[in-house]
DNA sequence: GGGGGATATGGTC
DNA sequence: GACCATATCCCCC
């Protein structure tokens, strides 16, 4: 089972894996994180085919904008995650 | 400061 | 070689 992921998916995933709940990171961010600086797009690559969106909160990932970009499973989710994560922190808080 | 277009860059299939 | 969930630069207002 263990797919074989690439280093660099390996990596993407620890970090992102590693964002504090309900906040939120750049890609680029990701990129030299991991030390692929300049590689937001391969990022965005890697979370694409993210085997464990569970576990990969790849919707925590946005563009320098600060706004979500796409989403594996629909930009709509994407923000509406980020949505339901923003509340659910102010109400646990 | 913000919008639009074009180019550069890195990794995977 | 082509594709892609971005980033950055340039130009204009």
């Amino acid at each position: 089972m263990a797919k074989e992921l690439t280093h660099f998916e390996k990596k993407v995933y620890t970090v992102v894996k590693n964002i504090p709940f309900g906040k939120t990171r750049t890609y680029k961010w990701v990129a030299e994180k991991i030390g692929a600086k300049g590689a937001s797009r391969a990022v965005g690559n890697a979370l694409n085919k993210n085997p464990f969106p569970i576990i990969v909160p790849c919707h925590r990932v946005v563009n320098t904008s600060g706004y979500p970009g796409k989403y594996a499973f629909g930009a709509d989710l994407k923000k509406k995650l980020l949505t339901l994560e923003k509340i659910t922190k102010c109400c646990l808080k």
